[in-house]
DNA sequence: GCTTAGGATTGG
């Protein structure tokens, strides 16, 4: 059985196993980890079961964190659990609303439903073997599972004292006399990460205070770091034991003596009571928890953690000094006295930041994962931190305190936000890695996932069960200003452009880059002329070269007679110049011969007459005027033809056997190969890794959403195209303004001339954004 | 061997 009903009043009978720790509802977050872990709540919720066919169920419930504190909403304590498989059908039989329930062997996702339920942003999964539920029935009290062990931060766990009977006496801080030796407990009010001091130790220095309002500096020395107290933020508090008292300067202070130890908690009322420390031996009393709770609530009524110091970079302002709770991303050692980290909080910051460029290899780690470098703030470490910086590893949680919002002004360039943590110790300055669990992390976890969800994710989720589409994901993905995604159904991993760079051909790609250049700049260079046949490539004409060729031709023109078709003539806008109009068929003008006619006149003569083609006569016979203009006007499409692959046959003779004609039959009439119109652009691309010249070609009427052939005649299909590279390569920006392109790339070679080249292209992507056309610019 | 620091910014 995987469900155990607990007899709570009985000591036999099923018991919870007693290596699981308990992990706490509102601490839950993606990255959790769940092994070894429980989660007690009280059921509040049961859905109808889903019965999909034999033994195999679904059951969805709502769980919430047991005896929850004040003043946590729902969003935290709340969580969705679904039961798959026996046990969804188990469950449902066995537990009542109400019950108190212990479950194990649980998996993590994201709440699809979060937004509109409002309740935790992950769920629990339950299903096969692993997973175990031990059921309280009703709201008895559960001894054995709350209080007679607790854990701290390492995984140490520690007997409670039963014995009412003190170990340890604590002197309120207003006692403390010069030459004691004593243990005290104290409410963080300031507080340096350990710095190596000119002996031979590492100090952190505190000061503290506690119920008499009296405050008293700390010096706490210790060779080993870990060894220091594990302070995140004011209104922490510490436990010392065995500090010496001193008088300085006036004032009474301690330091730690021989044989010290320390122990820190989180001061925040309500949170778990958890001594945090590396020391694997401590002893810790129910008379501690309850010292902890009052100085939490003495501290919270004197208003002690009014100004939170941690400023999210949406809320950073020019030269603020403050204190950024992150995750590292991405790190490069800049000379002996400054490290650059590269970090996120998943907000976005008003001001744009600045992008301290590093060569790829020189960067350890990889901004790829955060969706624009516009949530990216480069960080300047100097001096005394160089040394916990480069022992950072990217991915790790960190809060920078006292950090410097730098604006960077030049001549050239706009101002952007840089991050000094300058050199000292001044004001707190220094960093600290924050334990993957930490409370301190809930709000950045919760950001960070939403910034980081993508579609394919989305797609993973239960969402079938859950009656309730990912419409919440929907919005977010609309706010990541992606402005080209990926239309192929690849599952390749998304990698650096370095990788893609140093692969072999052929090979594919999923990468996300900014576009730092693009050529043409001048658009419509970019409408080529491609032949399927023998696949050269041909600039478009422009209007002036054409109009010469045609003038040459009238120059020499000498009207034949053709006994295949009717000729008229029209006078041209020169006096005594004749247009010749040679009409195969007798009743139909669908299809004209023109000769004698300027580019002018027979872009006026095609606006009404539907196929038009430009001739010279060769007595009886008849050619195609030249290739090197196009051999069919219909209205203003033109059509041209290869030079090189088309054999142009003398028209000596014309038989209509088409009810309508077009360019196809036409062009074989005429032994012509026909071009097609196609679009080619090269983009260099970016991202941290480095920088790609790409084409855009194959996929490239993909990528604008247009044809081709369309973009030649329409002057709005053209603006679309400039309004999306606008978008992807705003006039003027910063590459760290422009959007970001999920994009997908082949890697190929081309041969030519002997020489093998590598060539990238970008395939299977379209642009995003307005698909109406936006108005003229 | 028994000190070190003893809060307090403008700077790459």
């Amino acid at each position: 059985m995987q469900i155990r009903v607990v007899d709570a009043a009985a000591n036999a009978g099923p018991q919870v196993p007693a290596h699981l720790q308990r992990i706490f509802i509102p601490q839950l977050t993606l990255s959790s980890i769940c092994t070894h872990k429980f989660v007690k709540g009280k059921v509040i919720q049961k859905c109808p079961l889903v019965d999909l066919d034999k033994d195999n169920y679904i059951l969805k419930t709502v769980i919430q964190e047991h005896k929850p504190q004040h003043d946590v909403p729902p969003g935290l304590t709340d969580i969705n659990v679904i039961f798959f498989g026996k046990l969804a059908k188990e469950f449902l039989e066995t537990v009542q609303q109400e019950d108190v329930v212990v479950l194990t062997g649980f998996t993590i996702g994201r709440s699809p439903t979060a937004i509109k339920d409002g309740l935790h942003s992950c769920y629990l999964q339950l299903a096969g073997g692993e997973a175990h539920v031990y059921v309280f029935p009703g709201s008895t009290p559960t001894p054995g599972l709350t209080t007679s062990t607790s854990t701290n931060s390492t995984g140490t766990t520690v007997s409670t004292s039963e014995n009412p009977k003190p170990k340890y006496t604590y002197t309120p801080l207003k006692d403390l006399k010069p030459g004691m030796i004593v243990n005290i407990y104290g409410v963080v009010t300031f507080f340096k990460q350990p710095f190596r001091t000119k002996g031979t130790d590492y100090c952190s220095t505190l000061k503290i205070t506690d119920e008499s309002s009296v405050k008293i500096g700390c010096s706490v020395f210790s060779e080993k770091v870990e060894e220091h107290p594990k302070v995140f933020k004011n209104g922490d508090i510490i436990r010392l034991h065995r500090v010496k008292v001193q008088f300085f300067n006036g004032s009474v202070n301690v330091v730690t003596s021989l044989g010290f130890s320390v122990l820190t908690f989180d001061g925040s009322v309500g949170t778990p009571i958890v001594p945090c420390t590396s020391s694997r031996n401590f002893h810790f009393s129910e008379q501690d928890k309850q010292t902890v709770e009052r100085l939490r609530q003495w501290a919270t009524n004197q208003a002690l953690l009014a100004a939170p110091s941690t400023v999210q970079l949406a809320h950073v302002q020019p030269s603020m000094y403050f204190d950024l709770t992150c995750q590292l991303l991405a790190k490069a050692k800049m000379d002996g006295s400054c490290t650059l980290l590269k970090v996120w909080d998943g907000t976005r910051c008003a001001h744009p930041l600045l992008n301290v460029f590093v060569k790829p290899e020189a960067l350890e780690g990889s901004v790829n994962v955060a969706s624009g470098t516009d949530l990216v703030a480069n960080v300047l470490v100097y001096d005394n931190h160089v040394e916990v910086a480069q022992e950072l590893k990217p991915g790790t949680f960190l809060r920078i305190y006292n950090l410097h919002a730098i604006l960077q002004t030049t001549s050239t360039t706009p101002s952007h936000l840089c991050f000094h943590l300058h050199g000292g110790t001044s004001y707190g300055r220094g960093l600290r890695v924050l334990p993957k669990d930490s409370l301190d992390l809930q709000q950045l976890h919760r950001t960070l996932e939403l910034v980081t969800t993508s579609c394919e994710e989305a797609l993973d989720d239960p969402v079938d069960i859950w009656s309730t589409p990912p419409e919440s994901l929907n919005a977010l993905l609309d706010e990541k200003e992606t402005a080209a995604v990926r239309t192929c159904d690849h599952t390749l991993e998304q990698v650096p452009l370095s990788n893609v760079k140093s692969c072999t051909p052929p090979r594919l790609f999923h990468v996300r880059a900014q576009v730092r250049s693009f050529q043409p700049r001048r658009l419509y260079q970019a409408l080529k002329l491609r032949c399927p046949h023998c696949r050269a490539l041909f600039d478009i004409p422009d209007d002036e070269a054409l109009a010469s060729v045609f003038q040459k031709a009238i120059r020499g023109v000498r009207f034949g007679s053709l006994s295949w078709a009717a000729t008229g003539f029209l006078d041209s806008s020169e006096t005594g110049r004749k247009i010749a109009i040679h009409l195969p068929n007798w009743d139909k003008e669908e299809l004209i011969f023109l000769e004698g006619a300027t580019l002018e006149e027979v872009c006026c003569i095609s606006k009404n007459l539907s196929n038009i083609v430009p001739v010279r006569s060769c007595g009886e016979s008849m050619v195609p005027m030249d290739l090197s203009v196009p051999f069919l006007f219909q209205g203003k499409k033109r059509h041209y033809g290869c030079r090189d692959c088309s054999s142009v046959r003398h028209l000596e003779d014309f038989t209509c056997e088409e009810d309508e004609w077009n360019a196809k039959p036409i062009s074989e009439v005429l032994g012509i190969q026909p071009l097609q119109y196609a679009l080619l652009m090269k983009m260099e691309l970016e991202d941290e890794s480095g920088s790609l010249e790409t084409l855009l070609w194959d996929d490239a009427e993909k990528f604008f959403q247009v044809t081709a052939a369309d973009v030649a005649v329409s002057q709005e299909l053209q603006n679309k195209i400039q309004w999306t590279m606008n978008r992807l390569c705003p006039p003027g920006s910063t590459i760290a303004e422009r959007p970001w392109l999920e994009l997908c790339i082949a890697v190929y070679t081309v041969e030519e001339g002997g020489r093998s080249t590598v060539c990238y292209q970008v395939l299977n992507t379209e642009s995003t954004g307005p698909h109406v056309t936006p108005a003229q610019e």
